[in-house]
RNA sequence: CGGGGCAUGGCGCAGUCUGGUAGCGCAUCUGCUUUGGGAGCAGGAGGUCGGCGGUUCAAAUCCGUCUGCCCCGACCA
């Protein structure tokens, strides 16, 4: 491809509401425009990026003995009626209407659709197992959109969906979906884990997520080097504590005046203590009484999937708003404590630990002191209600863990047989009699995966493209073109003999200053750079550069197809 | 959904307070020079100042309203 017949703007400073760094290198670079919020389109070298990865996808899908299908993106109420997803699914879920009044719906993922077509197609336990997947566009009706192409409402993935007779099938086509996913994700180049993660909203029991570490991720995975644990935040467990540690009393129970406190950094501020020293009191909708309380140590997060599984705590979890606590617990939030507060009440197990602590006195503007369980309010029920931080102990048993940040871009479930159960997906076993077969489902972010390999590789000049998916393999730059008619045929031969040897190369033939060539060829992030000019044909030698490190080396013309193409292609993997 | 901010040429911004010719850098077009890390000179094109309404002799600027976009939050207690 010659740069010349190829438009490319690229922008020396990014936009202003770009916020992290993959979002502002892809509009830089010419990668993607913002159409509107969340929706974004794919230009030349960003769809060339899409291809590759979803090549890739592709390759390890069919080897996975998967099968391509394609369905549509708009899909008929009535399917997700029957699931019962039409209710369950929320705003996300953009609904729509036809000229006649039906109500449609922009798929989000295609469970309804896939199981349509498995109880009409499959009729018979001799067709399984069977695993279909697309590569498709979908939409979600994000609440906040963002970070560019990594949050976005529409965005491509890859959906795949397998169907089994019973659950030892599932769980063996679950594993042929980990092991392809982590051959996708290593021919991706990406560093990444596999976490035990909470199922949502789909439903289901196992599941795993793959995430792509880095800071930006909006997802906290908790894992633990020595012995290989690795998992959502979300679904991580504390380990129990002994009740038997706390502390005797020291201090006298105090009501004390906290005029303009209202969080935990006020009240820590106010009384110079530590938020591990103070106790937090939020109230969510209860089922069986509008407000249950739920007491956490002042440094603590809830976690919601914890509190939801409780006792009469309404699902999904919902906090009150300010008026609702008031009318509740007869105080505004910030002056909420246990004492005295005649509501269900759950104290996690790690505030349950602490001593003379300080919390809300139900009292406007008032807080209490020196307070112990026991003897100054009775201990409520005790359970498991925080997140897991770094340095808490790893479930696995292998020492402290770690939290990090990741962003998922591949997600495996175990559905088993809800979707098929409830729209009746049955085939015949080999005693005639119908089964309901078991499903997993298996998601990967496309457009999401280019981002993170962004976020994962760039350098204050631009991105760094993983070979396995750069919009090209190398990038020629040949100095002063026009001038040289030497330049020019050895710009001819060298492109000519690269793409002979299956490289895709891109040739800058503008006529521009070689400064600029180099700006936008690191910016765009091609993998390697060669440089023709005078200088080096003189000796017949072309100039060879990665774009991974400042180090030039010198090649001789008749070498450089062999030296690119074991360079350029990606790490081949073991058949398995 | 709650809070905050922004909207002036493709991108980044000034001008708004204090109403009076719409400006700068980058990008873009033409010509000449230049050609190894975002060139120089000269000339040019491109803007309903987000929309609508109002105040005024006069509105990018003041007032009202709507829309779009971004950020933070949705774990304040």
């Amino acid at each position: 491809m010659r740069l010349s017949q190829l438009p490319l703007t690229t922008f020396r400073e990014a936009p202003a509401d770009a916020e992290v760094i993959s979002h502002q290198l892809m509009l830089r670079a010419g990668i993607v425009r913002r159409l509107a919020s969340g929706l974004y389109s794919w230009l030349p070298l960003g769809v060339r990026v899409l291809h590759r990865i979803e090549r890739i996808v592709r390759e390890e899908m069919n080897r996975a003995g998967a099968l391509e299908v394609s369905m549509p993106g708009v899909q008929p109420a009535e399917l997700w009626r029957e699931s019962g997803r039409w209710e369950d699914f929320g705003p996300e879920l953009l609904r729509l209407q036809d000229r006649h009044k039906r109500a449609f719906c922009l798929g989000p993922t295609h469970e309804e659709v896939i199981t349509d077509i498995a109880r009409t197609e499959l009729k018979s336990y001799r067709q399984l197992p069977v695993n279909y997947y697309q590569i498709q566009t979908k939409f979600r009706d994000e609440i906040r959109p963002r970070f560019g192409v990594m949050r976005a409402r529409e965005f491509v993935m890859k959906d795949a969906y397998s169907f089994d007779l019973d659950e030892e099938g599932l769980e063996e086509a679950y594993q042929v979906m980990r092991r392809a996913y982590s051959r996708i994700f290593d021919r991706l180049q990406l560093t990444y884990r596999i976490v035990q993660a909470d199922s949502g909203a789909i439903g289901g029991s196992q599941s795993e997520e793959f995430h792509v570490l880095a800071d930006s991720g909006e997802d906290a995975i908790a894992f633990s080097e020595a012995d290989g644990f690795a998992a959502n935040v979300e679904t991580v467990p504390v380990a129990p504590v002994g009740e038997s540690n706390r502390p005797a009393p020291r201090q006298d129970l105090r009501c004390v005046a906290t005029p303009g406190v209202r969080s935990i950094a006020d009240l820590c501020e106010f009384l110079d203590v530590t938020p591990q020293q103070c106790l937090k009191t939020l109230l969510v909708a209860g089922t069986e009484s509008p407000a249950v309380a739920l007491l956490l140590r002042g440094d603590h997060e809830l976690n919601a999937h914890k509190a939801q599984a409780l006792d009469g705590v309404a699902t999904p979890l919902r906090m009150l708003s300010a008026a609702q606590v008031e009318a509740a617990a007869g105080v505004a939030p910030g002056s909420l404590g246990p004492l005295g507060l005649e509501l269900p009440a759950f104290l996690d197990q790690s505030a349950a630990l602490i001593g003379d602590f300080s919390c809300g006195a139900n009292r406007a503007e008032h807080h209490y002191t020196g307070v112990n369980w026991d003897r100054d309010v009775p201990l409520p029920a005790v359970a498991d209600l925080r997140n897991v931080t770094s340095g808490d102990p790893s479930p696995g048993g292998g020492g402290p863990l770690t939290v990090a940040r990741g962003i998922e871009v591949g997600h495996i479930f175990q559905l088993g047989t809800k979707y098929s159960e409830a729209m009746g997906a049955t085939v015949l076993d080999s005693g005639g009699r119908p089964r309901t077969m078991h499903m997993g489902c298996y998601g990967i972010g496309v457009t999401r995966v280019a981002a993170a390999a962004i976020e994962q590789s760039n350098d204050a000049r631009g991105i760094i493209w993983p070979n396995a998916i750069a919009p090209f393999d190398v990038i020629v730059i040949p100095i002063a073109l026009d001038k040289s008619y030497r330049v020019r045929e050895a710009t001819e031969k060298v492109a000519g003999r690269l793409e002979a040897a299956g490289l895709e190369v891109l040739v800058d033939d503008r006529d521009q200053r070689p400064g600029s060539k180099f700006a936008d060829a690191d910016l765009i992030g091609i993998p390697h750079r060669l440089v023709i000019g005078e200088r080096g044909l003189d000796r017949g030698e072309i100039e060879y550069k990665s774009r991974r490190d400042d180090a030039i080396e010198m090649i001789a013309l008749d070498s450089l197809a062999e030296f690119l193409a074991a360079r350029a292609k990606s790490p081949a993997l073991p058949d398995s």
